[in-house]
DNA sequence: CACTGTTTTCATGAATTTGTGAAACAATAT
DNA sequence: ATATTGTTTCACAAATTCATGAAAACAGTG
């Protein structure tokens, strides 16, 4: 049935799956619905940089339906990337990028321009008081995150380009050679 | 407190519901528990400055049990703060301060801590690869942006004097302090 | 135009979550 | 003490969400 490529790495998979496990429960907490937290979780933890619906099923070991229905919204919040290569029948998923949290970040942009516009609304909806001053203050708070997103993520970069440099300036340290190509699609 | 003096304005209770509403839906969308959300969007758009459970569960219009159930996990997450008075047997909640978001900002630091953690546990059981790498970045993602939230919360609430000093210092017009605001813009 | 491998939709059953009324539980004031 | 006021816990009913298998819908290939 499900062709293990070499069975000796059992451990490997266990491990790997509760890696997935931990980031998924992470992400449950913060709101994201199991499913879709333990799609992003296994292509946050998984070695392959792309996958398709029925590698994502049986890396997490569900149904194709499950996957099919937690990588729509994934793909709509722009967690994950769906790329579909010519010639070929099946869609394949992938992580923004490298710099996946920086694509996360700046995707909270839309949502906080919902904030603003929803306090907006309300305020004009409702008369002076301490109530509409709190509702005008998280206009406000939303407003300037929204402006500073970009920035932020900005300086993340930086801070991020400066780690990987002095990491890599030492480098000759590939470490494991078992970092074999999966990519080889 | 500002609740039903009689029933003159229920217009105003009108709008009010709706406004909280409409925050609510918001706050779900992010993952926080209906009810949670209904608190939280009350407290924030009604004009009083501290509430107890039973006027909580008025204004929303639900069950104290239900309260008390939200009640909970919002003071554990540090959007509620419970005060209670000496020679009352009744607790207060109130929103944090005057400046909400910036409570809001600083409690997200134990989350990511706990990103960090789990991180770093997880990349120790994994062997060498793009998944560890990507983990990795994950956890330097989290300690940067632990490090950095003081900083934005401190250049937010610079902001927010700014607007406030703009609003009220030299126009001595403290009576209308959001009148800049037009909507149809 | 059938054939094949893949993804999506749909109805179903299961599990989890919600909100409630009623009772138990403080803490105070009389 | 005991009555009074207010909060929390408990068991349960209702509503919602989940994940699945089976089948339909797609897209590319010979």
């Amino acid at each position: 049935m499900t062709e293990h490529a070499h069975e000796p790495e059992h451990q490997r998979d266990d491990a790997q799956a509760w890696a997935v496990e931990r980031m998924a429960v992470l992400l449950t907490e913060q709101g994201i619905p199991r499913m879709m937290a333990r799609v992003f979780a296994f292509a946050l933890v998984d070695d392959a940089d792309r996958y398709t619906a029925s590698e994502l099923a049986e890396g997490i070991r569900v149904s194709q339906a499950a996957i099919s229905g937690a990588v729509r919204p994934l793909v709509h919040m722009g967690l994950l990337d769906r790329v579909r290569e010519p010639g070929a029948r099946s869609d394949h998923y992938r992580l923004y990028d490298e710099d996946v949290w920086s694509a996360i970040m700046l995707q909270r942009g839309p949502l906080l321009e919902r904030w603003e516009q929803a306090t907006a609304e309300a305020m004009s909806q409702l008369p002076e008081g301490p109530g509409r001053r709190r509702l005008n203050e998280t206009r406000e708070f939303m407003a300037y995150m929204r402006t500073e997103l970009p920035n932020l993520v900005k300086r993340w970069q930086e801070h991020r380009a400066q780690l990987h440099t002095t990491q890599t300036g030492a480098e000759a340290t590939p470490a494991t050679p078992e970092a074999e190509d999966r990519e080889t699609h």
